[in-house]
DNA sequence: AAATATTATTTGCATAAACGAATGTATGGA
DNA sequence: TCCATACATTCGTTTATGCAAATAATATTT
């Protein structure tokens, strides 16, 4: 079916299995942008391009405690960087990639947003 | 920092913060990426190009009523398509951007894999 | 040094999602 | 029609993960 962008077979040398550490790393992975509050905060560094917690923190709607739980994580997995300079701590995306996924997405999502909405593995889709 | 690959700014559209629609459907749509078993079906499925269920159980290692429900779940979001023949039924990756979304997932966990793996969300980074 | 502001860490809890097991449905052959 | 095969659905349980609240750490200001 992917006969014209037949760039290349993802995934190709990799185990697979649902017990296979290839899989659970990717499932991982993509963990990372599978939660609202995450995604708010990579939304938002794409567009500031740089932001000090407050900011985000008022932007999210979360509690700034939580935000800064999420952006350690995000930091520690490589998909925001963080400056410090006094009191102030500064954050952005660190991987041009990133950006990529958030754009994927956005497109994906253009087109059946419906179903992605109604659906999505708990329950009855 | 993206400054060469400056495409375009990636949900410039869409609103921000933890409890807008826009950011829980997206967060769903990578939702639908972060789990083993369904992450084993795509990447079966994307070197396969189509496959029987009973296949699909065989190599990703789960109970066939598991499979069967990730399935669905993935066929009603639009990534995989089924097709039946007779009492069998095959999928296949029914969107090609999903193929990207495994390319852009095996780049990404190509630099930062460990630390993927040791951090992501719950408890400690 | 004391007080304040800003960010980071820890804890307990409630919810959500994945799983196995049992069951249901439909198709094809005897 | 009756049985076997292949896939789908439902149910109860367990795990895991995001959250709020409380607390701690670090850095500026007075």
């Amino acid at each position: 079916m992917p006969e014209k962008t037949r760039e290349k077979v993802p995934l190709r040398e990799v185990r697979i299995g649902r017990d296979s550490p290839d899989m659970k790393v990717i499932a991982r992975l993509f963990d990372g942008f599978a939660d609202p509050t995450r995604m708010s905060i990579l939304a938002y560094l794409a567009r500031r391009g740089e932001a000090g917690v407050s900011e985000i923190v008022e932007a999210v709607g979360a509690t700034q405690p939580r935000v800064s739980v999420h952006l350690r994580c995000l930091a520690w997995c490589g998909y925001v960087r963080g400056r410090r300079e006094g009191r102030r701590a500064y954050y952005a995306i660190a991987d041009e990639r990133v950006l990529s996924m958030l754009r994927l997405a956005e497109e994906l999502l253009a087109d059946n947003r419906e179903h992605v909405e109604a659906c999505e593995v708990t329950g009855e889709c």
